[in-house]
DNA sequence: GCTGTTGATGTTATCGGTAACATAGCGTCG
DNA sequence: CGACGCTATGTTACCGATAACATCAACAGC
C-alpha cells in the first residue's frame, strides 16, 4: 500500500504498477471492453492493491461532465420535499451521478446565491422547487446552458423543464370535495409572509371554484410565526373568532391541518359532525393508521426521479417529448370530512 | 458578453479583459486585500461583465481542497433526519462547502458503495449516519484520512469523530419514566430485519432497565413491513394479542406510536388511562399542537451543525479538544403517558 | 505481397484553476 | 548610496484526469 506523500494514489501509480500507460488505466475504468482481459485484470489488481479512488474533479475537468446534479429546495427542514429527495438521490446514484443539496427557507436571496455556488461545479443539471426566480437568477441560468428542471409546479414559462402538477387545479379539486359532502362556509388556512407560491396558488382555486359556485363563502387566513402545527392551531382560532360558523377547512399543508384538528379537539368540536378539517400533501402521519386525514396527495417521489432520469435523458441526448410533466395528484377523502 | 464556445468564461477571459493575469483574477476572488483597489475592481467589473463563474472543480485540484462535505444518511424518506440534513446544509453553506448528499435505505452495501463514490470527489469532509460499517467502509475510510464524523449515536470506538447522544440512555429514561409514572406491563415496538443499530440499542436500554428493577416484564416485537405507521399499528396489535394485560407501549420512533395509537384507538383502549404510549424523536406532529405524545426529543439540527463546525475545525487546524460530542437528550412527558 | 481494417495500447495537449517562486517599483534607513 | 523590505503583479509548473490522434501488430482479401 505505498501510496505516495499525498495520500491519494493517482492514475499514474496505477498505471505503473500494472505496466500499463495512465490511459489504459482510463479505459478500464470507463469502456474495459475496449481493454484486453488480462490486462483488464492486471490493472484491476493494481487499483486493488493501491485502494485507488479515481478523481471525479479532475476527470470532469477534463471531460467537462461533472456527474453532478444540483437540487435547491424551499425547505428542508419539515418532510414536505424528504421523498423528493429521495426519489432524486436514488435515480441518480443508479446512473453514476451524485447530488449536491441546499436550502433556501423560502428565501429568494439564498436562492440566488445556491445556484450560483452549485454553477461553480459546472453540474449536469440543476432542479429547484421554486418556481419564482429573481430576475438575476433566471439570467444566470439561462446563460449557463444547464438542464433546469423547476418541481412541484407547472410554471407557464419554465427556465427549461418542469415536472409537477398544478396547485391551483389541487385547491380547486379540494373545494369539489367539500362541497360535494355539503360544506358551504369553508375557510382556508396557509402559511403567511413567506416566498410561498404553491400555497398561494393552492388557495386561489380553492377561492375561485367557490366565489364561481357562490352558493359557498371563503375565509382565509394565515399565522406567520411558529411550528407548523403551531400556525394551524393558530389559525383554526382566528378563523372560528372572527367566523364562528365556519364548517370545513382546508390547510395548506397536512401540519397546519394535524395544528387545527388539534384546536379543534381543544374547543370541544367534533370532526368531521362539526366541522371538516382537511390537509395537503398526505404525509406519512395522514394515512389510515395515522389520522385519518383528507388530504391531497402528491407524487414527490416521482416528482424527483423524473426530473433527474429528464436531466440524464437531456444529457445523452435524448431530448424529452414535452418540456412540462403533469404527474397530477389525487384527493383522498378519509374521516376527517 | 462574447463567451468562448465551450459556453463558460474562463479566468483567462476575465484576466484578458480586465488588462491583468490570471493570478490577479484569482486574487481578487480569493484574497482580495492583496490587490489594488482600483484594479480589484476593474477586474470586478470583468467578471460582471463576462458573467464569470470560477470552476470550482478545477481549482480544488489545484488547491486540493474540494469545499465538499458529504452525508451518507441512514434513510431520507421520513423526516427523522431531516433537521440534521438542514443544519448540516446550513452551516456548511456559512463557510463556504457545499453538501453532497446520498441515503443508504439501512443498507450497509449501499454505505459502502456511497463512501467509495463520495470519496472520488475529495471531499473535505465525511458525515455518516450509522456506525456499525462493512470492514471495508472502514478501511477505506481510514486510509483516505478524510475527517470522518458519525453521527446521531456515540460508538465506543469511532473512526474519527462522533457527534449525538447514547441511544441506550435515552431508552433507559424513558423506561425509568413509565416505571415513575406507574406502570409496569411494558411493551417495545420497533422496526425488524433492518440493520437499525440504534433502534436496538434504544430497546436494550430500555429492557435493562426493567430486567434490573424486577418489578416490570418487557415485551418486545416487530413489525417488517409496509409504512412506520402501519408497522406501528400492527405492532401494538401483535402486542396486546398476545400479552392483553400490557400497559405501557415504548415506540422506537414517534411514526410508529402514532400508528400504535391509531390501534388503540380502534380497540376502545383509552389513552393514558388503559395504556400508555410513547415515542422517540419529538418529531413536529408529536408536539403540544399535535398528538401531544410524550417522547424523547433529539437535538437533531444542532448535531448536523456540531459535524459540519467539527469538519470546518479540523480543516482549520483546530483540534477539537474531545472526538466524542454528547449532545444529550431530554424526556418529554405530554399527555399519552 | 501489398493494402486496408481492426484491436490494443501509447503520446501529447489540454481542461481551469492555484502554489510557489520571481520580478519590478518605490520608499526608508544607516 | 546601496541594501532592505514592502507592495503589487507576473511566470512557471503543476494538480489528476480524458480527448484526440498516433502507433503498431495481426490478419483478411485480392
Amino acid at each position: 500500500m505505498a501510496i505516495e506523500s499525498s495520500g491519494w494514489a493517482t492514475m499514474g501509480d496505477v498505471a505503473e504498477k500494472a505496466g500499463v500507460s495512465k490511459i489504459t488505466v482510463s479505459r478500464v475504468l470507463r469502456s474495459p471492453d475496449k481493454v484486453k482481459p488480462e490486462t483488464r485484470e492486471r490493472v484491476r489488481t493494481a487499483i486493488a492493491e493501491l485502494g485507488y479512488v479515481p478523481d471525479e474533479a479532475a476527470g470532469g475537468l477534463s471531460s467537462r461532465r461533472s456527474r453532478i446534479v444540483g437540487a435547491v429546495i424551499s425547505t428542508l427542514a419539515g418532510s414536505t420535499f424528504a421523498s423528493t429527495v429521495d426519489g432524486l438521490g436514488a435515480r441518480l446514484r443508479q446512473n453514476d451521478h451524485q447530488l449536491l443539496l441546499a436550502g433556501t427557507d423560502y428565501s429568494s436571496a439564498k436562492e440566488a446565491d445556491a445556484v450560483a455556488t452549485m454553477l461553480g461545479r459546472r453540474p449536469d443539471g440543476l432542479v429547484l422547487t421554486s418556481t419564482t426566480h429573481r430576475e438575476e437568477t433566471r439570467r444566470t441560468l439561462e446563460a449557463s446552458r444547464v438542464p433546469v428542471v423547476e418541481i412541484w409546479e407547472l410554471p407557464a414559462d419554465p427556465i427549461g423543464y418542469a415536472v409537477g402538477f398544478s396547485n391551483r387545479d389541487a385547491g380547486a379539486a379540494m373545494a369539489q370535495h367539500l362541497l360535494a359532502t355539503g360544506r358551504r362556509r369553508m375557510a382556508f388556512i396557509g402559511t403567511a409572509g413567506e416566498d410561498d407560491r404553491r400555497g398561494r396558488l393552492r388557495y386561489e382555486g380553492f377561492a375561485e371554484v367557490l366565489e364561481q359556485t357562490g352558493s359557498a363563502e371563503v375565509r382565509a387566513t394565515a399565522a406567520a410565526a411558529g411550528t407548523q402545527t403551531a400556525r394551524g392551531a393558530r389559525g383554526l382560532a382566528a378563523v372560528l373568532d372572527r367566523w364562528p360558523d365556519t364548517d370545513a377547512v382546508f390547510c395548506s399543508s397536512d401540519s397546519l391541518a394535524l395544528g387545527a384538528l388539534s384546536e379543534a379537539r381543544r374547543r370541544g368540536l367534533r370532526v368531521p359532525d362539526d366541522i371538516a378539517v382537511a390537509g395537503f400533501g398526505d404525509f406519512e402521519f395522514a394515512g389510515e393508521f395515522g389520522l385519518g386525514l383528507t388530504t391531497v396527495r402528491v407524487p414527490g417521489l416521482q416528482i424527483g426521479e423524473t426530473a433527474a432520469q429528464l436531466i440524464l435523458d437531456v444529457n445523452a441526448g435524448i431530448e424529452p417529448g414535452d418540456r412540462t410533466v403533469d404527474l397530477g395528484f389525487e384527493v383522498i377523502a378519509r374521516v376527517t370530512t
